[in-house]
DNA sequence: CGTCGTGTTGAACTTTCTCAAGCCTTGTGG
DNA sequence: CCACAAGGCTTGAGAAAGTTCAACACGACG
């Protein structure tokens, strides 16, 4: 059912401007006024949504809520996520060449604004602040990108499962974590197929190390045990390993 | 002996400034007259420098002559190359978080400019021409990275190095490409072991699709066959494929 | 209550890695 | 000029890790 769902026309919903929009996190919040064209999308999971860097990089997705992902195929419909969407902060940024497959994705029902920006195009080349705005997003998601391929290239199954649950739970140790995403969806982010996926979640529940409430519901008893397992440190944690 | 010769200071050449270089292709050449710290590096093969996001992106590696890598490592030792820095255009951009071991590694005798640009850094910051410049840079690198990560997670061992091959050989097919880099360089690079590089080498050798005259040296005869067991257009060749 | 989508598990197979041996190439010193 | 050592490359055999295919389980929904 993948291929089901495929949207291209970029904007439906209201087309109303930055400036009114209650989404107070924005990083496009802080700029100036201007003529952006913005249409709040709707996509039930399962969906996508074509942006990239069609109109030079001046249109934009913001997931609003719900998950999403950028993904690409390969000729022959092996799928590869690159990088999660998850609600509020993140922002689809201009994406790779436009050479090939390449989508954003409702891994979970989603809000999505997409922001159209390039009838100001001409102008904000010249911002400062745009500027620095784009940089700096573009800088995170390489940063984020970089690591990515350290996973792929360098650690196994187990080691790519549990630094990805780690990660997911690392923002508030102890706590529920809703993952709100399939099991073929992990595997096509982190590179492994949905069985070998399901084989570690197991491993790891019998481990103990994670105890699942539902299939897609877990929580961590014990983080530092689930780091010891990982050669990285889990992002937020790095601080907190320094305690006994 | 990878660990040895490991650099850590990062200016040591002559210091003069950016518009007296004699690198024309120079991302930073447009620039207005900057007070820039500028350092030449020598770096023979194996050597490393600690180059990063340490100065708040204000410190910038431009490889003039040789091939480097940008590296990471985990903490068991395991390294990651993340992107190949060829002579000339390409600049080590601002790279990921510090949180884990990273460093500009000579794959081959090199040549590198440092540039130290903090002294500016506050003007630099409303710089459109700058800002603009470093926005290209990291969406140039973040494009190659994405591209990195689907490679690392859906390609195999003969897929990843085939592309790798038809890459090197893609800007000029038929001309002998000079791979100046170790077995265990392009293992590492893409997330492969050198055994499993040296046998897939072999392979294509037996094949006829890559012709070695020496052990870093080959043509390939006959691109579009090697294309065509790849599930990705080559690059510049896309254009080309059109052609019977 | 049956169906559909998803998740789990097992068995056989394929791919990749590890370890070990031997080979080639290059540079050094007699 | 040759022998030798060192580093990198190749190859093989066996082990480990992942994948594929297939069967079945589970839960949500009509």
């Amino acid at each position: 059912m993948r291929d089901s769902g495929v949207v291209t026309e970029a904007h439906a919903g209201a087309v109303d401007a930055c400036w009114e929009c209650p989404n107070t996190n924005c990083l496009f919040r802080t700029l100036e006024r201007m003529s952006a064209r913005r249409g709040i999308r709707n996509l039930s999971r399962g969906e996508r949504l074509d942006c990239g860097c069609g109109t030079g990089c001046m249109t934009f997705c913001i997931v609003l809520d719900g998950l999403a992902a950028s993904c690409v195929a390969f000729e022959d419909g092996r799928r590869q996520i690159l990088s999660l969407e998850t609600a509020g902060e993140v922002v689809c940024a201009p994406m790779g060449q436009a050479k090939r497959a390449m989508w954003l994705e409702a891994l979970s029902d989603c809000e999505i604004c997409v922001l159209d920006l390039s009838a100001d195009a001409a102008r904000l080349r010249n911002d400062p602040d745009f500027l620095a705005a784009i940089f700096r997003l573009t800088h995170d998601r390489l940063a984020q990108s970089e690591d990515h391929v350290a996973t792929l290239g360098r650690l196994d199954s187990r080691e790519r499962v549990a630094l990805f649950l780690a990660r997911a739970a690392a923002a508030d140790p102890k706590a529920l974590v809703n993952l709100a995403m399939s099991r073929e969806d992990i595997a096509d982010y982190l590179g492994l197929n949905a069985e070998t996926v399901s084989r570690v979640l197991t491993q790891l529940r019998k481990s103990g190390l994670v105890k699942f409430l539902t299939r897609s519901e877990y929580v961590v008893p014990d983080m530092n045990a689930l780091a010891r397992r990982l050669p990285v440190p889990v992002a937020e944690l790095a601080e907190e390993a320094g305690l006994p």
